[in-house]
DNA sequence: CTCCTCATAATGTCCGGACATTCAAGGTAC
DNA sequence: GTACCTTGAATGTCCGGACATTATGAGGAG
């Protein structure tokens, strides 16, 4: 533990929140986290500061409180969903009712020069590989091809990716799960080796996603998706307050 | 002004802070919104409630603040950026130095049915209606179709529209800005009249994005726009705390 | 063993005060 | 008229205390 400088020019309370985040994620309150009181006694600050302290922790929902209970932190387990449009637009397709499947066309380590230098890595880097193609129900929904370190992919060579996800897969075997990223996302005609892939007419348009994942700073993935655009789309809702947000699954309920 | 019930059993802050919200709302502090003390004493509360009350109002940025300053409410005149997808992808290309400009194809008062419908009105009613082809530079870049109650939208009749923005003719004009509102996006390949619009060739596809938007619950306009998909793209970053947030301009800088 | 009661601990709410820091405006010296 | 200084007002930070409310577990009555 740091202890808290009364002199320095960042409120008390600001230090004690980044001293607080830090002992949080070395797991050092995995047991039990101490309630208000105690914070202020061990700091040595009064219980309105710990509290100005915590605001933001709970907030985020790091840590829980509620009266008369005892203060944990938030279950550290819980499945963060993997955002993005390639969620959301899977997880529309799965709303349908379609099941989904996975032909797998491609699982291997290989070098890739282009590849690994967008993830920022040396042109050698040795590199996991899965390229599938998506199913719903039966028809071909989408090209998906990705790329990461093998050096942390590795636990996922001799996975079955026909029906599990991604990254369900990586956050089980190799304990890594995405925390942010970006996607570029282009309206394409897909090329004629795809098309056949897709079963698709030369006519119909795709969505091509190009997307670099991060976990703890540095790349894990880059990702490159070709959906069909004849049966999919993109939906998204904005507003002033919540900003953008891409639409998971309908919202609309034919109950009641 | 409500007077505080302090045996209610929602928290004294609370309704000092859904109290200021109407106060707000009401236009009352357009000219100076009263210090902390000043409120504390009004409402018979200390400090602390009022600050407590405040927080959330400054979070939203519907009170600004700051250490010796008069407290001032945020300019109701400042104009919100119309968010989405379309921003987006202008701002882009706005941020690559092109200049835009628009080349106003229709512009009057029709009725139709269908989209009168989407809008959830009476088949009949008068609607605005604007298309525009929209250029950067000297490429066109995007097919706009905009529906909008006529009753709201008729002041923009006589508006100018090959260089300025809707939106902005529609807060100046009309007095409405776009609250909240969703949209939909699609992978399509252009008709041969779109095609000819857009000066594509025929294995270019594009972005088909319909968008309802809403202002005070009402639904105010019905777009549709076809956008070229061989030199535009949408980019977005993604992350647990921050959600899904569509990228305007590159963020990238080449200074230093 | 079961159910109820009660003590305990934790957060939520609210009050009071004090000092530091910063911005804006007004007044003064030149 | 301009530059500087002083003063006032406002928020930021931090402390102390008090009581209310709620969940949990221990202990006793039946």
């Amino acid at each position: 533990m740091t202890a808290l400088d009364r002199d320095a020019a960042t409120p008390l309370w600001r230090q004690l929140q980044t001293d607080l985040e830090a002992r949080l994620k070395s797991g050092e309150f995995a047991e039990r986290f101490p309630g208000e009181l105690a914070l202020g006694e061990h700091y040595g600050v009064s219980r309105h500061t710990v509290r100005q302290a915590l605001r933001q922790l709970r907030a985020d929902g790091l840590v829980l409180a509620e009266r008369g209970r005892q203060p944990r932190i938030a279950p550290a387990s819980e499945i963060h969903q993997p955002m993005g449009a390639l969620y959301s637009l899977f997880a529309r397709v799965e709303a349908t009712g379609l099941g989904q499947h996975s032909l797998v066309r491609a699982l291997d380590v290989r070098a890739d020069a282009v590849v690994a230098d967008r993830l920022g890595l040396e042109g050698s880097t040795p590199l996991f590989h899965l390229e599938r193609v998506r199913h719903a129900g039966d028809q071909p929904l989408a090209l998906d091809r990705v790329w990461m370190p093998a050096e942390i992919a590795a636990p996922l060579l001799n996975a079955d990716f026909t029906h599990t996800s991604l990254y369900a897969e990586l956050a089980e075997r190799a304990g890594v799960r995405l925390e942010h990223g970006s996607e570029e996302i282009h309206a394409v005609l897909p090329a004629a080796a795809e098309r056949t892939l897709l079963h698709c007419s030369p006519t119909t348009a795709g969505f091509s996603i190009h997307r670099i994942g991060y976990s703890g700073g540095a790349p894990v993935e880059w990702r490159h998706t070709l959906v069909r655009g004849d049966r999919f789309a993109l939906t998204a809702d904005f507003s002033a307050q919540a900003g953008y947000r891409l639409r998971p699954a309908q919202t609309r309920t034919a109950a009641s």
